[in-house]
DNA sequence: AGCACGCCGACT
DNA sequence: GTCGGCGTGCTC
């Protein structure tokens, strides 16, 4: 008999421990397999699979219990690396969660029992046929580009030649072969050759590469080549046959670094991110595992890949709030990185202009090693112009676009070159009011108010996606004066623009206009070929970006984010700003950065226009001093979530009354009702957290604590409000 | 989380 | 008398 202990896909906390199943072969850890579980089928994860002497009625008479079979195994090979297993366990009791949730974290896309009756997916493709058939002109052509790019996939002759496509093989002139989909490696375009570097990116890299430490910090101001650092350090482990890890923050917005390291590595780089689907992810992750992928270019997740002989981890922007997980299991991506980079005795490269306060103290402390890049690459950093929009709201002008940069956007559209307009909104654009009582609109599944989709003439929720038509009467007061806009968004910016620039092309792009499959790389790519002279959108096109056309970045709202209630709004709004700037003037022509705010005096505001790190730093660590704020300090979130607002605020008290050591309990906080679920939270807040994370455990495990399964927890938590 | 077991109100 | 309300407890 073989005795198996396995754990269950169960997302609830007090079952966040092995069952004993019995099976009769032997089985690996870290498969799946199929069970029962209090009369339900269910999959499990094998822990260890033991075999024994006993019969199955030696055993259970052991155990004092009735064991259950294995109704079937899912895996024919384990998914779940030795290394990867250590990591859920880790990960499980410095997260606090459960050690299933962070199995399911791991694997791609939660294959799901379905495994074996999955379907391959298929593609077609063409290739021209010997048979002379007669063509018209247009056919011809299309005949001819199979003939120059064959074998071709189908699909792309077809948006090449929509109308030809199908005439031509039903005429016998293409022949079309049906294959099983293999993982997408990148197109092998013609390698680029490593380029010269600069006398600082040498130091650095030689630094790098001599030092015995394991985890740097590279800061490097926007523009001083932190890319081709990475991309030569990479190119000596990947030479000595060890894999490299490129984890970016999100995929779509960062389509030139993908492009800079297929053009360097071709074929041996997989690219893994949250928009692949199941199969795809399934085909990378297979293809990392048996060492055919050697560089991966990824998001979060790919952190989790199973590395078979990693030589590198890079982490570029290391500061994106794209890196935390907020949802169970709530981790980060840096942690993950540098748990593996032990594992695997490799370097550890955490790249960044702008490095989160948490890192760069760090650093100071000398637990990272910093490295910087100082110098921008042959050019200047733009100039930076403050315009204070309370003064120039008295004066009349618009509370959209200033004077000042609707005048510098002229000078910009006349020696066509390109601008970007950033629209910086936190939550909630075009709140619709009331006419008579002021009420918002309000979502009546969460608490937050609803936006205004003006092309639809409708009313969405932000948070849960609810759709409405505007209320002919106000649930509030029972007028039926209607409701006006207030505030804006990036479709009212772009209706403006278009009234005060008639003759520009604009694009915008946003989460409506990303959507589509590509949103992002399609409006990226039409901007980057100048079909348009004005590019705006939000937060998401701040980052990372490389036009050497744009030479003025404007950026309205700049300082919203510092209204916030969050620790870090002005780490992020400084940042922000900061990344903002750095799009600006990219080449050799000088460009220029316009910063609209409300407080033109605040620190955050001005050390980005002085594009000065250092004086922001000691600025904001003395708020978080002030404060006693991480990274003084260490912060566990415990949120109690429930449909029924009187279980939650419960759930809430007694997690409050019962959390009591060297640290501060602070709550119960009420937060937004959240898709018909209530919320309340509190935060411990200490210098201990190994002693925050054993109370927790411990008050969880109580007999006493109320509706554990309902508490969500967040070591570290990044975002608060 | 599900789902069964179990003990009290308004119905044909 | 019963049907069913959802509080409580268990899951190898």
């Amino acid at each position: 008999m073989i005795l198996v202990q396995c754990w269950i896909e169960h997302p609830v906390r007090s079952l966040d421990q092995t069952f004993t199943y019995l099976y009769d072969r032997p089985l690996t850890a870290g498969t799946r397999v199929q069970v029962f579980f209090n009369r339900r089928l269910s999959v499990g994860f094998v822990e260890s699979a033991q075999e024994t002497n006993e019969t199955k009625e030696q055993i259970e008479e052991r155990l004092g219990m009735k064991l259950q079979t294995v109704q079937s195994v899912l895996d024919e090979q384990s998914l779940i690396t030795d290394e990867l297993h250590d990591l859920a366990m880790w990960m499980s009791k410095t997260t606090l969660s459960t050690v299933i949730s962070c199995f399911q974290a791991m694997l791609p896309a939660k294959v799901k029992p379905h495994t074996g009756t999955q379907k391959a997916v298929t593609e077609k493709w063409v290739s021209v046929s010997e048979a002379a058939v007669e063509l018209t002109p247009k056919q011809l052509e299309a005949y001819a580009f199979v003939r120059d790019n064959q074998p071709m996939l189908y699909s792309r002759l077809r948006s090449e030649y929509p109308n030809q496509a199908s005439i031509l093989i039903r005429k016998g002139a293409l022949a079309e072969q049906v294959k099983e989909r293999t993982a997408t490696i990148a197109e092998t375009a013609e390698l680029v050759k490593p380029l010269p570097l600069t006398e600082d990116q040498q130091t650095v890299k030689d630094e790098i590469e001599s030092s015995s430490d394991s985890v740097f910090l590279l800061r490097g101001v926007t523009g001083a080549g932190k890319t081709e650092v990475y991309l030569q350090i990479a190119k000596n482990i990947l030479d000595r046959g060890k894999q490299v890890l490129i984890l970016v923050p999100e995929i779509s917005l960062t389509p030139q670094m993908i492009e800079r390291v297929s053009s360097r590595f071709g074929n041996d780089l997989a690219i893994y991110h949250s928009a692949l689907n199941a199969q795809e992810k399934y085909e990378q992750y297979r293809m990392v595992m048996t060492g055919k992928a050697r560089v991966v270019v990824g998001t979060r997740s790919a952190v989790f890949l199973p590395f078979t002989d990693l030589g590198l981890i890079v982490m570029d922007e290391e500061q994106d709030s794209s890196y935390k997980q907020e949802n169970q299991p709530a981790y980060h991506c840096r942690d993950i990185a540098i748990w593996r980079g032990q594992y695997h005795h490799c370097k550890v490269i955490l790249g960044s202009a702008t490095p989160s306060l948490d890192s760069y103290a760090r650093a100071l402390k000398t637990v990272y090693h910093l490295v910087s890049l100082s110098k921008r690459i042959n050019l200047t950093l733009p100039d930076t112009v403050i315009v204070p929009m309370k003064q120039c709201m008295k004066q009349g002008q618009s509370y959209i676009l200033s004077d000042t940069l609707i005048q510098k956007m002229e000078e910009r559209l006349k020696k066509k070159e390109q601008c970007i307009l950033l629209l910086n909104r936190r939550g909630y654009h075009a709140v619709m009011r009331c006419r008579s009582c002021q009420t918002p609109v309000i979502c009546p599944h969460c608490d937050l108010a609803m936006s205004y989709h003006r092309d639809e003439r409708i009313m969405k929720c932000h948070a849960c996606g609810y759709q409405m038509k505007l209320p002919a009467v106000c649930p509030s007061c029972g007028s039926r004066e209607g409701y006006s806009a207030f505030g804006y968004g990036t479709q009212k910016l772009e209706q403006i623009l278009q009234e005060k620039f008639p003759e520009a092309r604009l694009l915008r792009m946003d989460a409506d206009t990303t959507s589509v499959k590509n949103g992002h790389a399609s409006i990226l790519d039409a901007f980057s070929r100048h079909e348009a002279d004005i590019l705006l959108g939000t937060q998401m096109i701040a980052k990372g970006l490389d036009y050497p056309n744009v030479t003025l970045v404007g950026i309205l709202n700049g300082d919203e984010g510092l209204n916030r209630t969050d620790f870090r709004s002005c780490e992020t709004t400084f940042d922000l700003l900061m990344q903002a700037a750095g799009r600006s003037g990219r080449s050799n022509v000088s460009g220029e950065v316009v910063f609209q705010v409300f407080d033109p005096d605040h620190y955050a505001v001005q050390c980005a226009a002085a594009q000065d790190y250092e004086l922001f730093f000691k600025y904001e660590m003395q708020f978080r001093h002030a404060g006693q704020y991480p990274p003084y300090t260490y912060l566990i979130s415990l949120t109690a979530v429930n449909a029924v607002q009187s279980r939650a605020e419960k759930t809430a008290l007694w997690l409050k009354q019962n959390l009591n050591g060297s640290y501060k309990t602070i709550g119960v906080i009420s937060l937004l009702k959240i898709q018909d679920r209530y919320r309340y939270r509190i935060i411990l807040k200490g210098r201990d957290l190994e002693q925050m994370r054993n109370d927790v455990r411990q008050a969880l495990e109580q007999k006493e604590c109320p509706d554990v399964s309902s508490i969500r927890i967040d070591v570290n938590p990044t975002e608060m409000d």
